[in-house]
DNA sequence: ATTTTTTTATTGAACGTTCAATCAATAAAG
DNA sequence: CTTTATTGATTGAACGTTCAATAAAAAAAT
């Protein structure tokens, strides 16, 4: 099969078959050969591309966070309405992105997500998400009230995406994705409620 | 030093030694030389007292969900007001209660969510507490209104709880209880003021 | 067109390390 | 002297990484 140009369709292909080592087992038994085999090639290959297991882990990391970026940046371009309210509303849509419910997904997410908290690699990842959905979450919220209540919106909000997000994994049958943004909006509804922002039937189309 | 009653001590001194190296190096390399080390003993000792890692990973787990029950059950039980927001508010306080905020507790915990994916003997007790709370939450808010509400409220701020806990043991600078407290409370204030509750000043003392 | 050479991609066995579990030996307490 | 508690060296299995060997494709030469 060697021909040249492999390179980008190898990373991708173990990237996923990580990820769905990691759905089938978790990432304490998704060891080397068992994500090879996943992705129909040999364990070795995976020093060859990534340097080692943990630059694969930590490559598989950075796919979910650009694919989550891309997936709310895309829905916001994609906005004709230029309210906080609709900003807001398609950062939670892409939050609940297709990519990101998705059982393998997830579990990778919440299984990096603990193994943050003790690989320095991982866990400045995952300090720039968290970070960036804070930043655009207050920006789009001072726009309508005061700095002070700006902030604990937006940090009510992203507890509650993360907090849906995290059940979602845990339930045996996945993410109810509809539900999930059902709530997410209705508490996005609570939180303007009082600043007289137009209230759009935001929450009609999702059920 | 062997005399004779040792048992009882021994458990809870290598839970706590679990708990501890857990927030060190985290669960992946929290060996049970590491553990034992840090209670002072040898690594035979594990499988003496817990059948093998497996069963002392468990006891842990099974410790730190009795810590939360506890806790919520004393603040219920000290309930001088029966409503449905001093109910809910109790809830809140114990899930934000001291032995739950601890870093080493925060950090066992957020790695047996993760792990409780793919061990059904820890699958099993994340359930019934997941479970629990929704059912007591749920409970509470039928008391003053419709059952679809009431369910809606419960999984918003059984979300809303898990997101203000997981994202305070991903800050490296730990859990803001104080903080985390008030926007459960805030939250659970918007839930309850269509439904004509008096409106306590629920949220002053917390801060 | 065919053959030879070079380059690139991939394999899989071997190596060294690490870990959990075991168990005979030991030491203190009753 | 018996019982209970504890140790720590040992064992065997599993893991990630390495590297010489291999095979296919591409390039060069005939």
């Amino acid at each position: 099969m060697p021909k040249v140009g492999m390179e980008p369709i190898r990373r991708q292909q173990l990237i996923k078959a990580t990820m769905a080592a990691i759905d089938e087992v978790g990432l304490a038994e998704a060891t080397v050969m068992r994500i090879a085999r996943h992705a129909g090639v040999s364990a070795g290959i995976i020093s060859h591309y990534f340097g080692g297991k943990d630059g694969l882990l930590e490559a598989t990391m950075r796919q979910i966070l650009t694919d989550l970026s891309h997936a709310v940046a895309a829905r916001r371009h994609a906005l004709e309405d230029d309210s906080p309210r609709a900003h807001i509303g398609a950062i939670i849509e892409g939050n609940f992105d297709r990519t990101q419910v998705t059982d393998p997904a997830a579990k990778t997410w919440l299984a990096f997500w603990a193994s943050s908290m003790h690989k320095p690699a991982l866990q400045r990842l995952q300090n720039v998400n968290d970070r960036r959905l804070y930043a655009n979450l207050c920006h789009q919220f001072k726009r309508v009230m005061p700095r002070a209540d700006a902030r604990n919106a937006a940090r009510g909000l992203a507890a509650m995406i993360d907090g849906l997000w995290l059940r979602g994994a845990l339930t045996p049958d996945g993410l109810d994705a509809p539900e999930a943004r059902h709530l997410a909006h209705t508490y996005l509804d609570q939180l303007l409620i009082h600043y007289g922002c137009q209230q759009f039937a935001s929450t009609a189309e999702t059920l």
